[in-house]
Parts: C-alpha cells; sequence; structure tokens
DNA sequence: CTGAAAGCGCTTACAG
DNA sequence: CTGAAAGCGCTTACAG
C-alpha cells in the first residue's frame, strides 16, 4: 500500500505473507520451505527460512491449528489444589510434552461439578487434542465424567473409567521394595504402621507387606499390623501401643508415609531407642522436606511422580496419533532411597 | 474414499454453517445471535440459540481467536516443580481466569534457561495475551527475561521486573499480626526464630517482630533473633539454646514457618515444657498437612496463596484489557490462623 | 432486521 | 521446482 518507511520497527505483525514477500516467493512456497514439506530447491528452502528467521517470524499457531485441525494442546484437569503428589505429576507432564511442541491446559477445578464442566467444555472448544485428568486420590474419581469424549483421555494418579489408560504407582512393588530391604538388613520383627484403610493403597501396601514377610518365613508379629491416620501423631501413638505392648519389639518399621515414619522415629527417640542401631525404619513418598529433615534421615519410597506424569504425557499423545493402545492399569515402578534411618 | 455409511451418527462436525442452515438465516445473523452482538428480531436471535444448542454446537475457539485477535488464553510460567507455595497459587489463578473465560497453559520450566525460552516462544506462537510468572523465592528471578515481551507480564511470588506488577504476600504485617497476638495474650518474652538470613522475607518479619515489641515497650531477649534454617531440626535446636542459656525463658514464640514452630514444640516438649500453658508458639506459612498435626495444632499466619493467584489473574486481565495500572509491588494480607498453641 | 463478502494467518491439494 | 486457489471456522464492517 504505502511506501514503507525506512525506520519503522518491525511492530506491524509479522505473518508468513511478509516472509513470503521478503523472499519474493509465494506463500505457499514460505509455507513448505518453513515446513520441510512440498519440494523445492534446497537454496529457495534456506533462503526462506533465513529471512524468517531475520524477520524474527512466528507461526500464529492458531491459524496453524485450525487448517491442520491439531491443537498440539491438552487439557490437564486436576482437583488436587494443595496436595504434594500433584504438582510433581503436572511438571512431568508438561516437561514430557513440550518436547513435542505440545502445550499443556491448566484446568483446576476442586471438587466442583459445575466448574469441571466448565472447563471441560472450555477445552472441547480449544479444541484441545486430548486430556490428562489427575487428582488426589487414587480410589477417588474427579468430579466430572470424562469418558464420553470426543478425545482421548488418560488418567494419572486418580480413578478413571475402565476402557481408558490409567497411570498408577506400583504400589506393591514399592512396598515390597521397603520391606525386602529391612529382611535384607537382617530385620526380623517388622512392624507396618500405615494409615486409614479406607484407602486402596492402604490395603495394596499391607498386602505386599505380608507376603514379603512370609516368602522370607517371618510372621507379621502380633499386633504388627496397625491402620490409623496420615499423620505424624498416629506414627507417634502406634510406636506408643507397639512398645507398651507385652514381648519382643520390633526391630523394623515399615510405615505408610514419610510423615507417619517421622512420628515413629520421634516417638523411638522419646522412648530411648535407637534409629536404626535398634529398630529400622523406612517410610514411603520421599517427601523430600519431611524426609530430609527426619532424624536420621529416613529410608524411604520415591513413587517417581515426575516419570509418570511424563509417561501420561507420552501416553496420550500415542492414542492422539491413533496409535493402538491397551485400555487398563499401567503401575511404575517406585524406588527405594536409602538413607540413615535403615 | 468408501461410501458414507447411513447410520452413521451426527460425527460430522457441527460448525456455525449447520446452525445457520438448521435455524435458516445467514452465517452473519448465525454469529450475531449467538455472541449477543448486531440487531435483530429477538425472535430470530432466540431461535438461533436454541437450534445451536439442540445441535450441541461448540464455537471453534481457534477460529473465534484468530479473527478476533484475542486468544483468551494466558501462560503460567513457573520454575516450582516440588513446592507447596505455588499450587495454591496456580489454583487461584486458573479459578480467578476461568470466569473470565480466561485459560491458562502451564509452562513447567524448572531452572532450565533453555527450555524457558521454548516455552515463551510457544506461548507467543499461541498468541496468548498475556503471562503469568510464579516461582519458588520471592528473591529469585526466573530463568528467563520476559521484561520486553510484547504482551504484559505479571508476577507473583517471585521477582519481576521494575516496570511490571508483582503481587507478593505482605509479610511484614503477617509478621505483625503474629507477634502482635502474642503480646495481646499476655506474652513479654518473645523470641523469634526464623530461617537463613540470605532471604528477604527473614529480614522482613525480623523487622517488624523487632517493630511491634518495640511498639509494645518490649525488649527483644537477649539472642532472642535466631536465624537458622527452615527445618524442624532448626526449631528444634534454636529451643535448646534458648533454653540452655542462662537467666528467664521466652514465653513467647514467633517462628519462621510452621516447621520450625513444630521443631520448636517437639523440643519444648521434650524439655517438659508446655504449649501454650507455659509458651505461646505462632508459625508462618499455615501448611495445613504440618499446622494441623503439631501437637498441640499451630496457631500460624495464612498468606491466603489462593486469593494472591486470583488477583494476579485479575491484574493480568486488566492490564490485557488496556486498563491503566501501576507497576511495582502489591503486597495482600496475610492472615492469622488461631489454633492451639497460643 | 438480515445477508453477501472480505478477511484473520496459515496449509494443502492441484496445476503448470 | 513454484504458485494460484480454495479452505479451516469464525467475525465484522458494509450494504440493502
Amino acid at each position: 500500500m504505502e511506501a514503507i518507511l525506512s525506520d519503522r520497527p518491525s511492530k506491524e505483525k509479522m505473518t508468513i505473507v511478509r516472509v513470503a514477500k521478503a523472499a519474493d516467493v509465494s506463500v505457499a512456497t514460505a509455507s513448505k520451505a518453513l515446513n520441510n514439506t512440498g519440494r523445492m530447491k534446497q537454496e529457495t528452502r534456506d533462503r526462506v527460512k533465513r529471512i524468517a528467521r531475520e524477520l524474527n517470524f512466528r507461526p500464529n499457531a492458531l491459524a496453524r491449528s485450525l487448517v491442520s485441525r491439531r491443537s498440539f494442546a491438552v487439557g490437564l484437569l486436576t482437583n488436587d489444589t494443595y496436595g504434594r503428589f500433584t504438582l510433581p505429576v503436572m511438571a512431568g507432564i508438561s516437561a514430557g510434552l513440550i518436547d513435542q511442541g505440545v502445550s499443556v491446559f491448566l484446568c483446576s477445578m476442586d471438587d466442583n461439578r459445575e466448574l469441571a464442566q466448565i472447563h471441560v467444555d472450555a477445552m472441547l472448544e480449544r479444541q484441545v487434542d486430548g486430556i490428562i485428568a489427575t487428582g488426589r486420590r487414587i480410589d477417588t474419581p474427579l468430579p466430572v465424567d470424562l469418558s464420553h469424549l470426543p478425545i482421548p483421555v488418560v488418567y494419572a494418579l486418580t480413578k478413571g473409567s475402565d476402557d481408558a489408560v490409567t497411570l498408577l504407582p506400583d504400589e506393591k512393588q514399592g512396598a515390597r521394595e521397603a520391606v525386602s530391604h529391612l529382611v535384607a538388613i537382617g530385620r526380623r520383627r517388622i512392624a507396618h504402621i500405615t494409615g486409614p484403610a479406607s484407602f486402596q493403597v492402604v490395603s495394596d501396601r499391607a498386602g505386599a507387606y505380608a507376603q514379603v514377610l512370609q516368602e522370607a518365613g517371618l510372621d507379621v508379629p502380633q499386633q504388627g499390623l496397625l491402620q490409623g491416620q496420615w499423620s505424624e501423631l498416629w506414627g507417634h501413638e502406634a510406636v506408643d501401643r507397639l512398645w507398651s505392648a507385652p514381648g519382643a519389639k520390633p526391630d523394623g518399621l515399615f510405615c505408610g508415609n514419610d510423615q507417619i515414619a517421622r512420628g515413629a522415629i520421634d516417638a523411638l527417640r522419646e522412648r530411648g531407642v535407637d534409629v536404626p542401631a535398634d529398630v529400622s525404619v523406612v517410610g514411603f513418598d520421599n517427601w523430600e522436606i519431611v524426609a530430609a529433615q527426619t532424624r536420621p534421615p529416613l529410608t524411604t519410597i520415591d513413587m517417581n511422580l515426575k516419570e509418570l506424569g511424563r509417561q501420561a504425557g507420552l501416553q496420550l499423545m500415542r492414542q492422539v496419533n491413533g496409535e493402538a493402545f491397551e485400555p487398563g492399569l499401567i503401575r511404575l515402578p517406585c524406588e527405594l532411597v536409602v538413607r540413615q534411618s535403615s
């Protein structure tokens, strides 16, 4: 239209049209050059790319998605706004997907049904390629039904529908690692202090605990399986209970989480029982902030949540890309982290 | 390719064209009807809306954004993948923005410069309307410079550039609340056990602590300001130090975070000092999982992080909408939560 | 009160 | 090897 003012900064929107003009090719050619598609002289391709770079061209993802029918974006639904489990999972998802050029919409919805629906609708309108649902608890579903969406859905750390893939830590394997470790270092009277029976993970871990003992030819000590709260207080109380009972005391404790372990170790110290000399203690979660501050620092199980998030992202993209997949649970291995409490 | 099977459900993409056809109006009219713009018979508008609803029409946000030049999406950059502070802030941002129809891209980038740049580029290509940066520490910047972006940037809980708005909890006011509370309940020898001097918040809170004491005509006790770690261990050790010194012991403790308070209370209990009868203890953070499990439950300061996130979202949208704003720090009030430790 | 047309910024057959 | 044209799904002047 007008003569181009020489000092005008590149404030005008930089589009592929301008790149094409500057490179003296058609828009079609410019597009193909930049996307490494089509066929053309290598020289042309290089020139277009160079000029695009010089002009600071940034393709408009909106336009690109509109025509390619792929948004390269996914929705991440969560009802956990406080927990320590969700953040590493989310970070893993984000990290795993950005490598593929996929961005993640954060949808935080507490347990609000209505809000959840609003988020789902927003995601659909934004044409996300898929959805990852993550939550606070494995045995509690999100406040919205995702099973009839026109896009793939993957669940991480929360209960999903049966025809979908759900990623979870391998609780049993993790518990086995913990108890096997106690056995391996020579402990023979190993008690298990854990959370409320209503949690799925509690019975999973307790089952693995009993099984490892049996395989090692050991017994679950009298009153050796204590279910209570996920709290330090409960860990403390459980030790009081164990140590005030008659008979031989435990020489090993497998605790359902790091807080319980922390409380148990506190109680042992108050009783003058030495950890790890008299009793070895193993926790669960590897919640750094607790585990590393326990005196002595806590041996515990890491659930590799960031890796779990990454895998969830990859799973989803596989489905988005139409690859075959098998619905059901995928259990990812946990890892023993040895510190000084064992 | 193949003949279309007759029983195919309404899998065809539902677009505004189909809605318009069904309602027997032009696409332009359909658009205006659905967006409550333009002028037309109320009856027409209602009919279009009804039919759109019946047809389960979902406008394609990509197309809409492409023409309206507003994506109604923002980027959320964070380098905190584990902390307990960031998740509530993020939840607040998401909650505050979804009300305005704005979605949030999660960009998790650890402290990786390169990754950060990739995320920023992705956000720009996706035409986000603005960016919120949040981080682990108030006195540490993100690994990427956001000060010359063509879109507004707001900082929450992390150090931002001077020409931008940064939202932070009012640390001093929070500390004042804590110490004033101790004074109000009759405590006279109040010590302050806090974190490393290298943290900005440590000096902010310590300053407020000293000031409140002075205003109340009280002195900072000999050796009454103890700087150490953000840990239970340090809280424990600090109490040991205070109680093994000669002279009158403190009757009040203001702790720099809930973990320190937790450790201090543990130490007091081990010494047979009763909380709150002999000593009142106040923490900072209201980290439920620690504060509610301390014995006795901890009086502490809540930083209202979710509200802070919400405000950050609103601030950003105000800037996106071109409203005037004043660069600089916005301090949001903290809140005293009284439990049984005081 | 309603509609035809142009256009947002890109990609993709198709033709030359 | 390159380009003209159509189109993704919507909105917005503009005309009638």
